[in-house]
RNA sequence: GCCGGAAUAGCUCAGUUGGUAGAGCAACCGCCUUGUAAGCGGUAGGUCGCGAGUUCGAGUCCCGCUUCCGGCACCA
């Protein structure tokens, strides 16, 4: 006879088990439309289980998060329904909720066309319409295998088999379609009511690419088809902030057939690259790095040496000359070395900080370049930290402090820091990789930031720590990093002398809080939507001219900008000053200083913003002094605060 | 690299069953002398990504390649 209690402290007697859907009815009819599923003591469950024992439930609607997870993952399943009917050849393998939607792989002996999406599609409306009754059943493991091997079911045969023995194995049934799944899912089908199908993709069964291509199909669900169409929407707006697309449009940079993967930057796009390596050099200045600057290819002997070569030769641009061969420099890390091994260093020289924007080529898979978020040809702000294994926390802590101090320059609140710990090969002893990991993690918590573990991601010659940032699709780009090196230094005979006058191998950190420049200005492009602010605009004012007239006075006002060391050009052109302020406002160039005869006259401008607010008159002087503020505090405009 | 899609003027895109390649914007040249998001008129601009094939004839159909886009895999 159970007694329920609900979220809100209230308690509900039955003098009978019940389902999650007969208590919602017991409330309310409303509710009880609603329904999606049951929360039964911090456990998800179907809207049609058996409650026999007291204890606490809380309703599942699709208000509820985990709500529109169920009904995405329902969705998933309606899909792999639609194409059962459409395909019976096809074959069911996974279809999990993702961010916004869900997927599902199928094997088929072709692939599936924009076409049979459609039509997929369709099949899923008419599938919702008929209100099929989702219904569970449990079986034994062994059973499930041999019943899904009957269907033909080779993939979903191959999960179930590898789940242990004795574990009970749940099935959920619509129409004729039976697929294996935890749940919970909805009641019916017709609760699905806003989805869309979005996108047809190849990928590897199980994730690796050794193995056969299955067919996975993306869409989309809401409770609601306003929820769906503002989501299309939501998309739609993301898309135009795509750093190629604004890329194009301002004249940062462009890529073209003959340099895949590698970026022509345009005058205004090396403006900002410049002031971000700038900005950079300026932050490393005070923490006690030096600068360096190494050569863009050296002999395969060192790569050899570092173990590069036999590990990456296929992503290594090589190239010979006079009967030596060459490598192109895939990163900075060997070079660095070199630089520490001239003259003997002391235990006192440590933690020796060499950085460099060191310019690097990786050969990239013709599939993995996009944008500038994956190129071939890369700057890193990179570093290499030599020190005792005693000094790897605080390095690795004062490290994370300037990250973060960089990246709240930008304004990036969600940034995912990962922690990857030993991988299965590696060098080093465990007491040493013990040491690394303790002194990362600790480092972290110091912070009080949320992290992830991933264990065994780790590079085989020391654990790491990884920075993402989000693109405006929301896929994610790694940019800092920091890594534990126990392999180079000893590799390439890297050595201080400690205390005792003992040879000693230092340990080498890897880190780049930026990532590549190219990357993190794809990052930023997109993050900005083009509207940098003031301290990065390429041009940071437009100075224009109402008429010819005020050609000379527009020029002297540019002149005394420019001498102050401002981004400012004239825009004289015979055209009306509507025109002007359209292209300028479209350019996302923060100040525009309009001229005319009565600013000439009184020998002020008139400050407009990008987004059409009108500062008013002032001195070139007063306008000066308020853009260096700006400048000066890194934050947004002024104005559009 | 793998699966799918795409490539037409500087940009965004149209181009029917195979029959002499189009628009808007930008550019250039005039006129206008302009007051806060597009002034008016004119001109020019293309080996339809590259290569081969089918055909009397290919932007359009077939094949190969390149690059890009969306995923997958990869990312020292």
């Amino acid at each position: 006879m159970p007694v329920i209690t609900l979220p809100d402290g209230s308690q509900k007697a039955f003098d009978h088990p019940v389902s999650v859907l007969d208590v919602a009815a017991d409330i309310g009819p409303g509710l009880a439309k609603a329904t999606l599923a049951g929360e039964m003591d911090g456990k998800l469950v179907d809207a049609s289980y058996t409650i026999e024992e007291d204890g606490r439930l809380r309703i599942i609607t699709d208000k509820d998060p985990e709500g529109l997870d169920i009904l995405r993952h329902s969705c998933a399943h309606l899909m792999a329904q639609a194409v059962k009917e459409l395909f019976p050849e096809a074959q069911v393998t996974i279809g999990p909720v993702v961010e916004d939607g869900f997927y599902y792989d199928f094997a088929y002996e072709r692939a599936f066309t924009p076409e049979d999406m459609e039509a997929i599609e369709k099949k899923m409306e008419e599938l919702s319409k008929a209100d099929y009754p989702v219904s569970r059943t449990v079986m034994d493991r062994d059973e499930a295998v041999e019943f899904f091997r009957g269907m033909g079911e080779e993939y979903k045969a191959e999960i179930i088999a590898s789940i242990p023995a004795g574990e009970e194995i749940s099935l959920y049934k619509q129409g004729e379609f039976i697929d294996l799944c935890r749940g919970p899912h909805i009641p019916s089908t017709g609760k699905l009511k806003a989805f869309k199908l979005t996108k047809l993709a190849g990928a590897y069964w199980r994730g690796d690419s050794g193995n056969e291509m299955l067919q996975r199909v993306y869409g989309t669900a809401w409770p609601d088809k306003k929820s769906l169409k503002q989501y299309l929407h939501r998309l739609e707006e993301a898309e135009k902030r795509d750093h190629r697309k604004i890329g194009r449009k301002l004249d940062l940079f462009h890529f073209q057939e003959e340099a895949p993967g590698m970026v022509f930057w345009h005058a205004r796009g090396w403006t900002l690259f410049r002031v971000l390596e700038d900005y950079i050099r300026d932050k490393l200045r005070f923490r006690g790095y030096e600068e360096v600057r190494t050569p863009q290819i050296i002999d395969t002997v060192l790569w050899e040496k570092s173990g590069h070569l036999s590990k990456f030769d296929d992503f290594m641009f090589l190239t010979h000359s006079e009967n030596r061969d060459y490598a192109v420099k895939p990163m900075n890390c060997p070079a660095h070395v070199q630089i520490f091994n001239q003259g003997l260093k002391s235990h006192r020289d440590l933690p020796l900080r060499m950085a460099e924007f060191g310019s690097c080529h990786r050969n990239e898979q013709s599939g993995a370049l996009h944008g500038l978020m994956r190129v071939r040809g890369m700057t890193q702000d990179d570093a290499h930290i030599f020190c005792t294994e005693d000094q790897i926390q605080a390095e690795v802590a004062d490290f994370i402090q300037l990250l973060f101090e960089v990246y709240a320059d930008f304004g990036f609140d969600d940034i995912l820091v990962k922690l990857s710990t030993r991988p299965e090969q590696r060098v080093g002893s465990d007491a040493v990789w013990d040491k690394a990991e303790k002194a990362l993690e600790r480092a972290l918590d110091t912070t009080g930031l949320d992290w992830d573990l991933q264990p065994g991601e780790g590079a085989f010659y020391g654990p790491k720590i990884e920075f993402s940032l989000r693109d405006c699709l929301g896929r994610v780009w790694q940019c800092g990093t920091i890594q534990v090196d126990f392999s180079m230094p000893e590799r390439l005979g890297a050595g201080y002398i400690d205390d005792h006058s003992e040879k000693q191998v230092p340990v080498m950190l890897h880190r780049a809080i930026l990532g590549s420049l190219e990357r993190f200005i794809g990052i930023l492009i997109e993050h900005y939507a083009g509207s940098f602010p003031p301290w990065l605009a390429p041009i940071q004012v437009r100075v224009a001219s109402i008429t010819e007239k005020q050609e000379a006075y527009a020029e002297k006002v540019t002149e005394m900008l420019k001498n102050q060391g401002v981004r400012a050009e004239s825009d004289l052109r015979n055209e009306t000053i509507g025109l002007k302020i359209r292209e300028h406002a479209m350019q996302r160039i923060p100040y525009m200083l309009i001229v005319g005869a009565r600013e000439e006259n009184d020998n002020t401008v008139a400050v407009r913003t990008r987004t059409g607010q009108d500062l008013g008159g002032m001195s070139p002087e007063a306008f000066l002094e308020r853009l260096n503020e700006d400048i000066a505090c890194r934050g947004r405009n002024f104005l559009e605060d």
